[in-house]
DNA sequence: TTGTGTTTTACGACCTCC
DNA sequence: GGAGGTCGTAAAACACAA
Protein backbone atom coordinates (compact mmCIF):
# COMPACT_ATOMS: atom_id res chain seq x y z
CA UNK A 1 0.00 0.00 0.00
CA UNK A 2 1.18 3.33 -0.41
CA UNK A 3 1.91 5.36 2.42
CA UNK A 4 2.40 8.04 1.01
CA UNK A 5 -1.07 8.18 -0.79
CA UNK A 6 -3.24 7.11 2.58
CA UNK A 7 -1.38 10.52 3.94
CA UNK A 8 -3.44 12.70 1.35
CA UNK A 9 -6.45 10.54 1.43
CA UNK A 10 -6.50 11.12 5.17
CA UNK A 11 -5.97 14.97 5.04
CA UNK A 12 -8.80 15.24 2.21
CA UNK A 13 -10.93 13.12 4.58
CA UNK A 14 -10.46 15.82 7.25
CA UNK A 15 -10.72 18.60 5.15
CA UNK A 16 -14.55 17.20 4.36
CA UNK A 17 -15.08 16.89 7.88
CA UNK A 18 -15.13 12.77 7.15
CA UNK A 19 -12.99 11.20 9.89
CA UNK A 20 -13.32 7.90 11.41
CA UNK A 21 -11.85 8.59 14.33
CA UNK A 22 -14.65 8.91 17.11
CA UNK A 23 -14.19 7.49 20.27
CA UNK A 24 -11.30 5.98 21.71
CA UNK A 25 -12.95 2.18 21.16
CA UNK A 26 -14.27 3.13 17.90
CA UNK A 27 -12.07 2.82 14.50
CA UNK A 28 -8.95 4.11 14.96
CA UNK A 29 -5.52 2.19 14.72
CA UNK A 30 -5.20 1.20 18.48
CA UNK A 31 -8.50 -1.07 17.61
CA UNK A 32 -6.58 -2.61 15.28
CA UNK A 33 -3.88 -3.44 17.82
CA UNK A 34 -6.60 -4.50 20.13
CA UNK A 35 -8.16 -6.94 18.19
CA UNK A 36 -4.93 -8.91 17.64
CA UNK A 37 -3.72 -8.85 20.98
CA UNK A 38 -7.56 -9.46 21.55
CA UNK A 39 -7.57 -7.74 25.06
CA UNK A 40 -9.87 -4.94 26.17
CA UNK A 41 -8.27 -1.24 26.69
CA UNK A 42 -5.90 -0.99 29.43
CA UNK A 43 -6.97 0.29 32.68
CA UNK A 44 -10.90 -1.02 32.64
CA UNK A 45 -11.82 -2.68 35.40
CA UNK A 46 -9.10 -5.58 36.18
CA UNK A 47 -6.14 -5.06 38.64
CA UNK A 48 -3.33 -2.85 37.57
CA UNK A 49 -1.36 -5.48 35.74
CA UNK A 50 1.48 -3.18 33.91
CA UNK A 51 1.16 -5.12 30.53
CA UNK A 52 2.40 -3.64 27.14
CA UNK A 53 -0.12 -4.19 24.37
CA UNK A 54 0.98 -6.32 21.24
CA UNK A 55 1.90 -3.93 18.09
CA UNK A 56 2.71 -5.17 15.01
CA UNK A 57 6.41 -4.84 14.37
CA UNK A 58 8.13 -3.09 11.95
CA UNK A 59 8.84 -5.95 9.65
CA UNK A 60 5.75 -7.17 8.67
CA UNK A 61 4.24 -6.52 5.64
CA UNK A 62 3.07 -3.31 4.68
CA UNK A 63 0.62 -5.41 1.88
CA UNK A 64 -0.99 -7.26 4.77
CA UNK A 65 -1.49 -3.86 6.70
CA UNK A 66 -3.05 -2.06 3.77
CA UNK A 67 -5.31 -4.95 3.06
CA UNK A 68 -6.59 -5.01 7.03
CA UNK A 69 -6.99 -0.92 6.33
CA UNK A 70 -8.99 -1.09 3.18
CA UNK A 71 -10.91 -3.85 3.85
CA UNK A 72 -12.16 -2.68 7.32
CA UNK A 73 -12.31 0.89 5.77
CA UNK A 74 -9.90 1.47 8.79
CA UNK A 75 -7.39 4.60 7.86
CA UNK A 76 -4.20 4.41 10.10
CA UNK A 77 -2.43 7.13 12.07
CA UNK A 78 -2.81 10.52 9.98
CA UNK A 79 -0.98 13.49 10.49
CA UNK A 80 -3.06 16.51 11.27
CA UNK A 81 -3.30 19.19 8.81
CA UNK A 82 -1.10 22.57 8.84
CA UNK A 83 -4.72 24.48 9.59
CA UNK A 84 -5.49 22.37 12.32
CA UNK A 85 -2.02 21.94 13.69
CA UNK A 86 -1.70 25.91 13.71
CA UNK A 87 -4.83 26.42 15.45
CA UNK A 88 -3.58 23.65 18.01
CA UNK A 89 -0.84 25.92 18.30
CA UNK A 90 -2.50 28.86 18.97
CA UNK A 91 -4.54 27.52 21.76
CA UNK A 92 -1.84 25.75 23.39
CA UNK A 93 0.00 29.40 23.40
CA UNK A 94 -2.78 30.66 25.32
CA UNK A 95 -2.88 27.85 27.67
CA UNK A 96 -1.00 24.23 28.40
CA UNK A 97 -3.72 23.11 30.28
CA UNK A 98 -6.73 21.62 28.58
CA UNK A 99 -10.40 21.30 30.26
CA UNK A 100 -13.10 19.57 29.55
CA UNK A 101 -14.91 22.36 27.74
CA UNK A 102 -12.17 23.72 25.77
CA UNK A 103 -10.96 20.52 24.50
CA UNK A 104 -14.74 20.03 23.24
CA UNK A 105 -14.53 23.42 21.68
CA UNK A 106 -11.39 22.57 19.77
CA UNK A 107 -12.19 19.68 19.01
CA UNK A 108 -15.52 20.52 17.12
CA UNK A 109 -13.90 23.59 15.80
CA UNK A 110 -11.24 21.31 13.96
CA UNK A 111 -13.05 18.44 13.06
CA UNK A 112 -10.94 16.19 15.40
CA UNK A 113 -12.07 13.68 18.38
CA UNK A 114 -11.79 15.28 21.61
CA UNK A 115 -9.13 12.57 22.41
CA UNK A 116 -7.21 13.07 19.59
CA UNK A 117 -6.96 16.47 21.05
CA UNK A 118 -6.32 15.85 24.31
CA UNK A 119 -3.06 13.30 23.19
CA UNK A 120 -2.26 16.49 20.82
CA UNK A 121 -1.51 18.56 23.82
CA UNK A 122 0.11 15.96 25.79
CA UNK A 123 2.59 15.44 23.42
CA UNK A 124 3.07 18.84 22.76
CA UNK A 125 3.82 19.82 26.57
CA UNK A 126 6.27 16.81 26.35
CA UNK A 127 7.91 18.71 23.71
CA UNK A 128 7.85 22.12 25.13
CA UNK A 129 9.51 20.59 28.63
CA UNK A 130 12.07 18.96 26.58
CA UNK A 131 12.77 22.48 24.94
CA UNK A 132 12.86 23.64 28.43
CA UNK A 133 15.33 21.03 29.51
CA UNK A 134 17.16 21.60 26.32
CA UNK A 135 17.50 25.40 27.06
CA UNK A 136 17.93 25.22 30.77
CA UNK A 137 20.86 22.68 29.99
CA UNK A 138 22.34 24.96 27.40
CA UNK A 139 22.48 27.79 30.01
CA UNK A 140 24.18 25.67 32.52
CA UNK A 141 27.07 24.77 29.94
CA UNK A 142 27.55 27.98 28.92
CA UNK A 143 27.99 28.98 33.02
CA UNK A 144 30.12 26.07 33.64
CA UNK A 145 32.14 26.93 30.67
CA UNK A 146 33.30 30.19 31.70
CA UNK A 147 33.97 29.48 34.75
CA UNK A 148 36.23 26.91 33.68
CA UNK A 149 37.55 29.88 31.39
CA UNK A 150 38.16 31.67 34.33
CA UNK A 151 39.55 28.91 36.65
CA UNK A 152 42.07 28.56 33.85
CA UNK A 153 42.89 32.34 33.68
CA UNK A 154 43.30 32.49 37.80
CA UNK A 155 45.91 29.63 37.41
CA UNK A 156 48.12 30.97 34.39
CA UNK A 157 48.26 34.16 37.04
CA UNK A 158 49.12 32.00 39.83
CA UNK A 159 51.75 30.10 37.99
CA UNK A 160 53.11 33.77 37.03
CA UNK A 161 53.11 35.59 39.95
CA UNK A 162 54.69 32.65 41.35
CA UNK A 163 57.81 32.53 39.40
CA UNK A 164 57.64 36.64 40.02
CA UNK A 165 58.03 35.91 43.17
CA UNK A 166 61.05 33.44 42.91
CA UNK A 167 62.89 35.57 40.91
CA UNK A 168 62.76 38.33 43.64
CA UNK A 169 63.51 36.02 46.25
CA UNK A 170 66.60 34.94 44.15
CA UNK A 171 67.17 39.39 43.69
CA UNK A 172 67.26 39.43 47.76
CA UNK A 173 69.17 36.46 48.63
CA UNK A 174 72.20 37.99 45.96
CA UNK A 175 72.01 41.17 47.38
CA UNK A 176 72.46 39.81 51.48
CA UNK A 177 74.87 37.87 50.06
CA UNK A 178 76.53 40.71 48.74
CA UNK A 179 75.77 42.70 51.92
CA UNK A 180 77.62 39.90 53.88
CA UNK A 181 80.41 40.25 51.97
CA UNK A 182 80.86 43.91 52.48
CA UNK A 183 83.88 45.28 55.37
CA UNK A 184 81.30 45.74 58.26
CA UNK A 185 83.77 49.25 59.46
CA UNK A 186 83.58 50.85 56.37
CA UNK A 187 81.61 55.01 56.68
CA UNK A 188 78.46 53.22 54.95
CA UNK A 189 78.84 49.73 56.84
CA UNK A 190 75.55 51.10 59.39
CA UNK A 191 73.01 51.91 56.75
CA UNK A 192 74.23 48.51 54.88
CA UNK A 193 74.15 46.42 58.05
CA UNK A 194 70.58 47.54 58.36
CA UNK A 195 69.32 46.98 55.05
CA UNK A 196 70.83 43.72 55.36
CA UNK A 197 69.04 43.11 58.24
CA UNK A 198 65.60 44.06 56.97
CA UNK A 199 66.39 42.25 53.60
CA UNK A 200 67.28 39.10 55.64
CA UNK A 201 64.09 39.54 58.22
CA UNK A 202 62.39 40.13 54.71
CA UNK A 203 63.12 36.78 53.02
CA UNK A 204 62.94 34.88 56.24
CA UNK A 205 59.47 35.61 57.27
CA UNK A 206 57.72 36.75 54.76
CA UNK A 207 58.00 35.86 51.43
CA UNK A 208 57.36 32.22 53.48
CA UNK A 209 53.90 33.40 55.14
CA UNK A 210 53.10 34.79 52.04
CA UNK A 211 53.44 32.18 49.67
CA UNK A 212 52.26 29.15 51.85
CA UNK A 213 49.24 30.75 54.10
CA UNK A 214 47.80 33.35 51.94
CA UNK A 215 47.28 32.97 48.64
CA UNK A 216 49.29 36.20 47.40
CA UNK A 217 47.26 36.48 44.08
CA UNK A 218 44.40 37.56 46.47
CA UNK A 219 46.34 40.70 47.09
CA UNK A 220 46.09 41.53 43.16
CA UNK A 221 43.91 44.27 42.09
CA UNK A 222 42.81 42.19 39.29
CA UNK A 223 41.84 38.97 41.72
CA UNK A 224 39.79 41.40 43.78
CA UNK A 225 38.12 42.95 40.50
CA UNK A 226 37.24 39.40 38.98
CA UNK A 227 35.77 38.19 42.35
CA UNK A 228 33.32 40.91 42.05
CA UNK A 229 32.63 40.00 38.66
CA UNK A 230 32.13 36.35 39.71
CA UNK A 231 29.68 37.38 43.20
CA UNK A 232 27.90 39.49 40.18
CA UNK A 233 27.20 36.64 38.54
CA UNK A 234 25.22 34.64 41.24
CA UNK A 235 22.89 37.28 42.89
C1' DT B 1 16.09 2.99 -3.93
C1' DT B 2 17.15 2.15 0.54
C1' DG B 3 18.86 2.53 5.05
C1' DT B 4 18.67 5.45 8.92
C1' DG B 5 17.56 9.17 11.96
C1' DT B 6 13.89 12.39 13.46
C1' DT B 7 9.20 13.92 14.20
C1' DT B 8 4.45 13.08 14.95
C1' DT B 9 0.50 10.56 16.52
C1' DA B 10 -1.26 7.40 19.69
C1' DC B 11 -1.48 4.41 23.57
C1' DG B 12 -0.74 1.84 28.22
C1' DA B 13 0.66 2.29 32.81
C1' DC B 14 0.67 4.86 36.58
C1' DC B 15 -0.14 9.09 39.51
C1' DT B 16 -2.70 13.00 41.52
C1' DC B 17 -6.62 15.56 42.54
C1' DC B 18 -11.35 16.36 43.52
C1' DG C 1 -13.78 6.24 40.99
C1' DG C 2 -13.27 9.18 37.13
C1' DA C 3 -10.82 12.80 34.68
C1' DG C 4 -6.78 14.44 33.26
C1' DG C 5 -1.85 14.66 34.05
C1' DT C 6 3.13 12.60 33.07
C1' DC C 7 6.26 9.16 31.32
C1' DG C 8 7.94 5.79 28.21
C1' DT C 9 7.43 3.80 23.99
C1' DA C 10 5.54 1.83 19.42
C1' DA C 11 4.81 2.75 14.90
C1' DA C 12 3.67 5.68 10.96
C1' DA C 13 5.24 9.57 8.47
C1' DC C 14 8.81 12.14 6.89
C1' DA C 15 13.61 13.82 5.63
C1' DC C 16 17.81 12.98 3.71
C1' DA C 17 22.33 11.09 2.72
C1' DA C 18 24.66 7.42 0.23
Amino acid sequence: MDHGRLMEEDQMALGSQVYPYTTRTQTSQCIIVNQIDGSSSGGEGSKPVKRRRKRRSKGSSATNEGDVAEIGGILRKRKLTDEQVNMLEYSFGNEHKLESGRKEKIAGELGLDPRQVAVWFQNRRARWKNKKLEEEYAKLKNHHDAVVLRQCQLESQVLKLSEQLSEAQNEIRKLSERLEEMPTNSSSSSLSVEANNDAQFDFELAPETNYNNIPFYMLDNNYLQSMEYWDGLYV
